[in-house]
DNA sequence: CCACTTGCCTAAAAGCTTTAGGAAGATGCA
DNA sequence: TGCATCTTCCTAAAGCTTTTAGGCAAGTGG
C-alpha cells in the first residue's frame, strides 16, 4: 500500500546519487529499497536486476556528462575548446564521484553503440577539427585526449596525487597547455628510432 | 585434517591469479577457499578479511610492476627508457588485467606509502633525468606520464578503443613519439592564452 | 610422551540477490 | 457507479557471501 511511485528512471538517478555519497561499488539494490523505504523485492518489478541497476547509472552519468561536453563545446575552437572539455570531464568527476566511477563500467558491445558514449567521441572528433590533423592522425589524437584526460581524472580522484607539492591545479592547466601544443604541432610520419 | 599449507602469501598469490581469470571484483573469500577445497572460515586465520585480501592482492601487483620496470629501465634512456616503462604498464595489465585493476585499489595512506607505489613514482622520475626538466615541471610531466599510461592502458583493457580503424598498436607507438616530443620540447612558461 | 600451538573445522548470525506468488490500490470501460 | 484488470508493492523463501566463536586434531618442543 501507499505507493511510492518507484520508475526505473526514479531508481537510477537515486542510485546515481547513492553512488556519489557512498561510492558506486556500494550501490545494491538493497540500500536502494531502504532509501525508498521499500522492501527489496519491490525494486525488481522496475529493474532487472543489480547489474541492470549499475547500468542505468552508468548510461545516465554518460549522458549528462555529453550533455556538459556539448554545451561546454558551444562557440569554442582551439586551445579554448580543449580546456572547456576536458574541465568538463573533471569537474564532473569531482562533483558527482560516484557517477564518473559508473561511467567506467565495462558495457557490452550493443549497450555501448547505443549510449552517450558515441556523442562524446564524436565531440572529440569536432574538437580537433580545430587542430590540422588528417584521418590516422585524428583517432590517434582522440585516443589520446581520451587517455590524457580520463588517467589524470581518475589518479587525481583516487588521491594519486595528493601530498605532492606543486598543487594540481597547475598540474592541470600545464598538460593542457602541453597537449595544446602537441596537437599544433603533432609529429608527422613515424619517426626514425635514432630520431 | 589434511592440512593444505594456507599462508598469507599464497593466499595472496591464489587471490592474484583468481583476479586474471574471472576479474578483481569478483575475487571473493568464499572462491578462493573453494580454490583450496577448503572451509571458508578457515581462511580468517590467514587474512584479517575481504578488504586485507584485496589490499595484499593490490600490494602484490604494485611490486610485481615496480620489479618489471626497474629491469626494463636498467641501461636505457631517453626515448628507449620511456618506451620500456610504458610498455611495461601496457605488458602487464594485458597479461595481469586483474592485477592490474587490483593496483588501483585506492590505499590509505600508510598502506600507499609503505607500497612500491613509491617505487613507480622514483623510477618515472628517474626516466625523466634523460630529459630537461627542472623541478616544477619535472611534477607535472610525472602526473603526465602517470595519466597516459593509466589511461591509456585502462581505456584500451576495457574495450574503450575496439572496432575502430587504426589498430591500438599504431596508436600507441605515435603516442610515444608524441610524448617523447612533448618532453624534448617542455613548452616553458604558462603560455598566454592568446599564444 | 605430554603440553602446547596452530590449522582447519562446525555452527551460526547477518546481509545481499533473486524468484514466486498474493493482496491492495489505480485504471478503464460499461 | 461498478466491475474487471493491471500495476505496485508485499511476504516468503532459497542461495550465496562475510564474519565471529568455539572445537578437535595435526604438528612442534621439551
Amino acid at each position: 500500500m501507499a505507493r511510492v511511485g518507484l520508475t526505473p528512471d526514479r531508481l537510477t538517478e537515486a542510485g546515481a546519487e547513492l553512488a556519489d555519497e557512498v561510492g558506486f561499488d556500494q550501490v545494491t539494490v538493497s540500500a536502494l529499497a531502504r532509501r525508498f523505504d521499500v522492501k527489496v523485492a519491490s525494486l525488481y518489478s522496475h529493474v532487472k536486476n543489480s547489474q541492470d541497476l549499475r547500468t542505468r547509472i552508468a548510461l545516465l552519468a554518460l549522458a549528462e556528462m555529453a550533455d556538459r561536453a556539448a554545451e561546454a563545446l558551444a562557440g569554442r575552437a582551439g586551445k579554448d575548446a580543449l580546456a572547456a572539455l576536458a574541465n568538463v570531464y573533471r569537474d564532473y568527476a569531482r562533483e558527482h564521484p560516484g557517477r564518473y566511477a559508473a561511467a567506467q563500467l565495462r558495457l557490452d558491445p550493443q549497450t555501448a553503440a547505443a549510449s552517450a558514449g558515441v556523442r562524446h567521441a564524436r565531440m572529440t572528433r569536432a574538437l580537433l577539427r580545430g587542430y590540422d590533423l588528417t584521418e590516422p592522425d585524428q583517432t590517434h589524437a582522440v585516443r589520446l585526449l581520451g587517455s590524457v584526460f580520463h588517467g589524470y581524472v581518475s589518479l587525481e580522484l583516487g588521491g594519486g596525487f595528493s601530498h605532492s607539492a606543486p598543487d594540481t591545479e597547475e598540474t592541470w592547466a600545464r598538460i593542457l597547455d602541453a597537449l595544446d601544443t602537441l596537437l599544433r604541432n603533432w609529429p608527422a610520419a613515424p619517426t626514425d628510432p635514432r630520431g
